[in-house]
DNA sequence: ATCTATTAATAAGT
DNA sequence: TACTTATTAATAGAT
């Protein structure tokens, strides 16, 4: 119904293709509201432009006839049972919230209103309990700590005995050379001659074995401090 | 475009409303699909005719192009809407129960991997807390328990008294009576004589004065034992 | 936007 | 419901 017949395939040139869009969606409006007029029907179109652009016509409402339409469907579920389950989730969830607050603050040692003398009894027994298990915890921290330091210890002191073999070795050596080179040195002879290796530093035992078992074999003559391990 | 023109308004015959209705459906139905190809365009259209019947034409899908109306409307209208309100709550809910539950483990003495010593030393504290307050309470309520059969006691104990005085003036009373009728009744006498109350049963002090202060005056010669008060 | 030649839709009749 | 056809309505392409 114009100057020439049109095949209807998609418009290649932009412009006549926004054109032809305005006017033929003029058309189907007018068209959608004289059919639901003249006979008397429910009439919903939405359109949009390929640019993203939105028009709609609806004889009633829009939403009325989606309304419709998905209730035809039978996909009300979809729409209404999450909105439902979400506000079972939120009471649900609201009502834990309140009994471990409640429960939180008989844990620490507040809202104490109420309670009988059996109440309170097995809150002192689990907090008891808590405590003992805390203490244990911390207990096998330090231990942990106290068998970490004490194996370097160890480390150490090997590493400090071979190195003053190895001194000593040296010094045995260089005596050697200095009495081929310069004859006799008494002095070199003197420190060889005790026979002690040169420790910087002395470990003494203490507290290495704490309440809890399984060091044994560990028991070496070792005594370092514990570091403050703040985070 | 007919064999004689028409004015837009509701088909009274009901037959010819129905044939216009198929013809114009159709065509509507026809241009709507035009309108897609050509101008690249969505476009959904949802007809329900006045007997209820349903007719619909979807470029895609009548779904999505729903879905993408009702986005678009919930970006428009309900930009501050009770749904995200509400999925906010249910994670800031859900957030509020972690932490308490973690919190809650760590005071039930469960859970205490990855605590430092820092962290331990103040659960401690906290528990030491706890268990002052609990233990508090219990002292309190004890106490309370034993003010209060205290005062039960010592109103028990005057009314023993008022009635042993009863007692001994009926007792009294009835002798000069029976000398009166029966001459002289010594057993009675013997009785009276002693000036000892007949009292059923004894209450010895011990231990009413509890930790807590506060009762002076109360120093009654009464021990009661704790009912067991179990609920 | 407006115009208008032309096609498409359709009202009424069958 | 389908076909026919006279007539109106829609619109393609030009301005």
């Amino acid at each position: 119904m114009g100057r020439g017949k049109i095949v209807i395939r998609r418009i290649d040139n932009s412009a006549s293709r926004q054109v032809t869009f305005s006017k033929r969606r003029k058309g189907l409006i007018k068209k959608a509201k004289e059919l639901s007029i003249l006979c008397d029907a429910e009439v919903a179109l939405i359109i949009f432009s390929s640019s993203g652009k939105q028009y709609e016509f609806a004889s009633t409402s829009i939403e009325s006839v989606i309304e419709k339409y998905n209730r035809r469907k039978e996909e009300d579920e979809l729409l209404l049972n999450p909105i439902s389950d979400v506000k079972k989730e939120v009471s649900g969830l609201r009502q834990q919230l309140l009994n471990l607050q409640e429960n939180n603050r008989k844990l620490m040692g507040e809202q104490l209103y109420g309670l009988s003398i059996k109440d309170l009894n097995s809150l002192e027994s689990q907090l008891e309990f808590s405590l003992q298990s805390i203490r244990i915890k911390k207990e096998q921290i330090l231990h942990d700590e106290i068998k970490e330091l004490n194996r370097k210890g160890i480390l150490m002191h090997q590493q400090n005995v071979e190195l003053a073999n190895k001194v000593n070795l040296f010094c045995q050596e260089n005596m050697e050379l200095h009495r081929k080179v310069y004859g006799h040195d008494s002095r070199l002879e003197m420190s060889v001659a005790t026979g002690n290796p040169l420790i910087p530093y002395g470990i003494i035992s203490a507290a290495a074995a704490g309440p809890i078992g399984g060091d044994a074999g560990l028991r070496v003559p070792i005594h370092l401090q514990l570091s403050p391990r703040e985070q």
